[in-house]
DNA sequence: TCGGTACGGCTTTTT
DNA sequence: GCCGTACCGA
């Protein structure tokens, strides 16, 4: 142990040999604080705290696992009887214990954010809501922020200024949805993330003697990332360690990053005042990054008012300047950043894994992966849609989750005509009616067709019989056959391999390799289960799994590939270089986060961790035009990059570099000869045009070739016969010659002077067409 | 009931 | 530019 405690500095060393009392650590990046931690942990139970008494929480799966694993580096085996875990994860474990209390079976399902949604969605509809008034999304987030306030149904209904707000949004019936929708998850025998922590709140609360088992079992708490967490979360925290007041709570409250979640970050500013002489320690030593980059990434949290006092500084290397350039268009960065790696690799023999591409937003990836694909240069996307979300495997476990709670309403919903077998959605409808008049789930009146009353014909009749059959023999399995035998079974006899298999295209192909590559991983997940002595309810314990899982489809070893993923994701993790892509106003900062000033600061705050990722060099690159949403946009750079003060950046981009007309620009066929271009048959080709400032295109149609002539909606159609067009189009004093053939797709849209054109081969391919002009004239 | 397609909305960020 | 939904026709 000594040898381990050798390795830490003077300020890392205080709070890992600090055994008792209420502590806080304030660790700015790159400091260590992971390692005190850890080392804080192995201390702890080499000073002979038993592992038992140890709760330790992370926020993702990933720093759970990784911390377990050096722990168990010093330890030993003595490790595993750690609760080391995501908050959610961890609760859930004591809500399967300990639900039964509120209700709740011990195998409830975890609705995903998607279940949720469809839920909401469905009790939107079944209230005859307007869904434009009513938009799921901003529904579901609003009741997910008053459970993370801890604002139940009964609360909400007490008080006045809750529901006035929401009268006053036009939307006075979010309390009624609100209610619907916790009742239905209640007697789906399911929670939602949220319910995850606001009903161990209620279980602590209302049943005294289970807090008080848990309080003297978990002697001892660390909290990794405090400054993240939310009231819920806060409170579930103070009320376990008030009997001990062993508490340990990590953050830096310049990195806080979650407050769209609920996270409050006054959990960590007011740590002091929640518990009595709480000591407080400060990391400010930075072992990661180069004196450049700390040094950029102060200058620019500078600018945040909010924020704890600390000085992060290195005794690192100067290293080199952060480097900035800019680009045309997005697919200029992407490959920029691309041969930026290729060259860095050749010159400097680095790897792959030496390399992150951070981003403010999912859809960024696909510039970056099409460039990095170009260059033959291995990539991982970490985070977007994650491998459990994916519709055939939400399919399978959808089967899975029924087999074991047959109350869980949205996985029924969703495979009780998947693959189809003829019970629509008037069925499903007189079904759930039935449900809620005999005050029973909707697979208890399958099961019960002949006892109730409904007006359901007898040909559709034995098709749910054969549905409720096909479950129940699966149940019936599920007692002896393990997790994997089940679930390989369930995909055959169920038609869903049919289903993927039927029509053979890629998509379809892509489809039966995840199904295959879940059934993989349940085996791998039972055979796991079999070393460990208590193995329990391994499909119970999988789909847990399944439910909180993030990032373990990424975690595809040590292979080395450039990591490709979102900001928030990357916190916590380290890279010799990092890209910061996009830093462009309205994208980074948010245009959805410069309302207030504590929305701008989170943004800030956001770069800030991304700039604090890199250990040895740091590239920022904008774009002064960018697809969004189809349509290429100017954009203009972030202030951010304006922010760090000059003597730690370089600018890489040519000064007399202008940005040139993308119509003069723009290549119409590229690489595609077009007199080899055939098509299937002859289309029109359709453009819209916005007039003014009015919303409604105003539509034109244009016959196919030979004479590209605008015609207005109501004028026919001209000559279809020629193969291929040969003409030219003309924009103001600009003509382009085009060429193209009947059957292809010429799509123009925009509003005066920015108009995108795109052109869609019938073999496939897609070129777009970059159009800047007030006035459109079409000659054939 | 189903399958195809046209349209609209959307993009923050995650457990 | 994609996805999910709504609508239409068979």
């Amino acid at each position: 142990m000594e040898k381990y405690l050798s390795q830490l500095n003077e300020a890392q060393l205080a709070p890992t040999i600090q055994k008792d009392g209420p502590m806080i650590v304030i660790a700015g990046a790159g400091s260590g604080k992971t390692r005190v931690l850890t080392y804080r942990i192995a201390y702890l139970m080499n000073q002979g705290v038993d592992s038992f008494n140890i709760l330790a929480l992370t926020f993702t799966n990933k720093a759970a696992r990784e911390m377990k694993e050096r722990i168990a580096d010093i330890v030993g085996n003595e490790a595993k009887n750690l609760w080391m875990g995501t908050f959610h994860s961890v609760f859930a474990k004591i809500l399967r214990f300990e639900g039964h209390h509120l209700g709740f079976p011990s195998n409830f399902t975890i609705y995903d954010t998607q279940d949720s949604q469809r839920l909401m969605g469905s009790i939107i509809k079944e209230m005859n809501l307007d869904k434009d008034v009513y938009k799921t999304k901003q529904i579901y987030s609003r009741i997910s922020s008053y459970k993370n306030n801890l604002i139940t149904v009964k609360a909400y209904f007490k008080n006045p200024e809750l529901m006035e707000a929401d009268l006053m949004a036009r939307r006075p019936k979010i309390g009624e949805i609100y209610k619907e929708y916790v009742d239905r998850c209640f007697k789906a025998g399911a929670m939602d993330f949220d319910d995850l922590l606001l009903r161990t709140n209620e279980l602590l609360t209302r049943f005294p003697n289970v807090l008080a088992q848990y309080q003297d079992k978990f002697r001892y708490i660390l909290v990794d990332e405090y400054q993240d967490t939310n009231h819920s979360q806060y409170l579930i925290v103070r009320a376990l360690a008030d009997r001990f007041q062993n508490i340990c709570v990590v953050g830096d409250d310049a990195q806080s990053i979650y407050a769209f979640r609920g996270a409050n970050i006054n959990n960590i500013l007011n740590f002091q005042k929640d518990y009595q002489d709480v000591q407080m320690y400060r990391l400010e030593q930075n072992y990661r990054s180069t004196k450049n980059i700390v040094g950029a990434a102060n200058s620019v949290i500078e600018h945040n008012k909010t924020k704890l006092d600390k000085v992060v500084w290195t005794a690192n290397d100067e290293g080199e300047k952060v480097k900035i350039h800019r680009s045309l268009t997005d697919g200029d960065e992407g490959r920029y950043v691309a041969g930026t790696i290729w060259d860095e690799k050749m010159n400097k023999q680095q790897h792959n894994s030496d390399f992150a591409v951070l981003y403010r937003t999912n859809a960024q990836s696909r510039s970056i992966e099409d460039a990095l694909r170009k260059r033959d240069i291995p990539y991982q996307i970490y985070g977007g849609l994650s491998f459990y979300q994916r519709k055939e495997i939400k399919d399978v476990t959808a089967y899975l989750r029924l087999i074991l709670n047959p109350a869980d309403e949205e996985a029924l919903k969703r495979i009780i005509n998947y693959p189809a077998r003829g019970i629509g959605q008037t069925t499903i409808d007189r079904l759930m009616v039935a449900a809620n008049k005999y005050g029973k789930t909707i697979f208890e009146i399958l099961q019960n067709l002949d006892k109730v009353s409904i007006n359901i014909n007898n040909g559709t009749k034995n098709k749910l019989r054969d549905f409720v059959t096909l479950i129940e023999s699966y149940q019936v399995m599920n007692k002896t056959a393990n997790a994997f035998d089940l679930a390989e079974h369930v995909t055959k006899s169920s038609g869903l391999i049919r289903e993927f298999n039927k029509d053979g295209t890629p998509e379809g192909i892509t489809r039966l390799d995840n199904v295959q590559e879940l059934l993989n991983g349940i085996k791998d997940f039972v055979e796991g289960q079999m070393e460990l002595a208590d193995a329990g309810d391994s499909l119970a314990e999988f789909l847990e799994d399944v439910a909180l899982a993030t990032d373990l489809d990424s975690d595809k070893g040590d292979a080395d590939h450039v990591a490709l993923m979102t900001i928030h994701l990357a916190k916590g993790l380290e890279f010799n270089n990092v890209f910061i892509v996009g830093l462009e106003e309205d994208l980074f900062p948010s245009a959805m986060s410069m309302n207030t000033r504590s929305e701008l600061e989170e943004e800030r705050r956001l770069f800030y961790v991304a700039l604090t990722r890199a250990e040895k060099q740091a590239y920022l690159t904008y774009a002064l035009s960018r697809y969004r949403w189809g349509k290429l946009v100017d954009s203009e750079p972030s202030r951010f990059i304006e922010e760090i003060d000059d003597a730690f950046v370089e600018n890489l981009t040519p000064k007399d570099e202008r940005r040139i007309n993308p119509m003069l620009s723009s290549d119409i066929f590229g690489d595609v000869e077009p007199n080899k271009i055939r098509f299937k048959k002859p289309k029109e080709l359709t453009f819209k045009k916005k007039v003014g400032t009015k919303k409604e295109p105003e539509k034109f149609k244009i016959s196919t070739p030979k004479n590209l002539k605008p015609v207005s909606k109501t004028s026919s159609a001209t000559n279809e016969n020629t193969n291929l067009f040969d003409g030219e189009l003309r924009v103001g004093s600009i003509v382009k010659h085009m060429r193209f053939g009947k059957g292809e797709v010429l799509k123009i849209e925009g509003a005066g002077a920015d108009v995108k054109a795109e052109i869609k081969f019938a073999t496939g391919g897609v070129k777009k067409l970059l159009l800047r002009f007030a006035k459109l004239e079409v000659v054939g």
